[in-house]
DNA sequence: GTTTTCATGTAACCCGTTACATGATTCA
DNA sequence: TGAATCATGTAACGGGTTACATGAAAAC
């Protein structure tokens, strides 16, 4: 129940939520959800996912009709597996994202939660971004407080770059959470003004479900 | 034997390095270099001390001369502990910082190196920055070919601001590339021109030792 | 002199990785 | 039919955290 656990519920179940699919595509799209950092190993995926379904949160069907009737499946069970959410899966996922807690802020966290705004409701959106912005906040203040000349000029350099790069972020959150209060969507507020392509103006949806 | 261990060895060679200090104290400045994410918990940070000093990198001393003959530090050893880097414990440094391989230009061990660059040989700077740099163009590479737009505008927005920083990133490497083919140094390269505070411009130090 | 903060230490636990092994599918 | 890839599975290990415990110094 700890919180990285947490977090890998709701990015498997989010997943999930979108479409059935069997542990090895779901550990591709993991990867990406879980950005940048992790590729979730099979040791930890494969036993997760026979929790969830002892939890009832999904159910696996075996995706070859084991048109056998013999000895098919002899042995442990192999082939393909396509996991589905249950009703009870999206409850929980449901909790998870109404939950969140300040541990949806977290440095790892928060892209995972932020992959499912989507099926966030807004006031859970608002809180999580709010809570975001005053962690990078909180971050900043230390980052100014150790200020002055540091060791060399690499040091500063670091210091320098990482100060620059927290607050674009905590920039890029303001812009998020005026939008969210205003209309309760993102509206795509490129820093670089996005030419063209203004299609995707319209089509910023609210939490549905 | 693992990489994580290895850049803490990094981390607390490298402060230790600057100069002698307690745990309590490391573990302070540990929290700045690992950066933002990390606070060594002294489960963690004590063990290892004790390891490192029984490999002889450092040495331990107690900080309050232990005046009273009697029995002063009866049953376990109490009060604070200095550690200094031995001679040894340079070499290790130094080895660590020569052979940093490719785990040098993964997410949480790059800030970490360069946070030493001050004691590291130009042409091991440049390695280390060239191999991040092409480790976030590989990024990059991964993010634009799952370009599209995605499910839905919050996912769009996450990708484009990830995308973002992810170039800008890439922006700030190159520099620092090119200043440390032209003269082995950084120069100090705020993308923002910083108004004022000329004093910074000359005192880039390169390696010394 | 008692509370608070600094400082060190340790054992149990937990989550994830590593390394390995095997079964299915595809393609030559 | 054999090699390469897809796909699932598991046991052992490991590093780090948590939670706990204790001692010394400082603050009040």
């Amino acid at each position: 129940m700890s919180r990285r656990t947490e977090m890998l519920e709701l990015a498997i179940l989010g997943l999930l939520h979108d479409s059935p699919m069997h542990g090895y595509e779901l550990r591709k799209r993991l990867h990406l959800v879980l950005g940048t950092v992790r590729t979730l190993s099979y040791g930890t995926l494969y036993p997760r996912l026979r929790e969830f379904v002892q939890r009832g949160w999904i159910t696996e069907a075996p995706a070859l009709p084991a048109s056998v009737g013999g000895p098919a499946l002899r042995g442990g069970r192999r082939g393909r597996i396509t996991y589905e959410l249950t009703a009870e899966g999206k409850e929980r996922f449901a909790e998870l994202v109404d939950h969140s807690g300040p541990t949806a802020w977290e440095d790892g966290t928060f892209d995972v939660h932020f992959a499912f705004f989507g099926r966030t409701p807004s006031h859970v959106r608002l809180r999580i971004l709010e809570g975001r912005r005053s962690r990078l906040e909180e971050r900043l203040a230390l980052f100014r407080e150790a200020a002055g000349p540091r060791r060399d000029a690499y040091t500063d350099e670091l210091h320098r770059h990482g100060l620059e790069a927290t607050e674009r972020e905590v920039r890029w959150l303001a812009g998020l959470i005026e939008s969210e209060r205003r209309s309760g969507t993102v509206r795509p507020t490129s820093d670089v003004p996005t030419r063209g392509t203004d299609s995707a103006t319209e089509d910023s949806p609210p939490n549905k479900e």
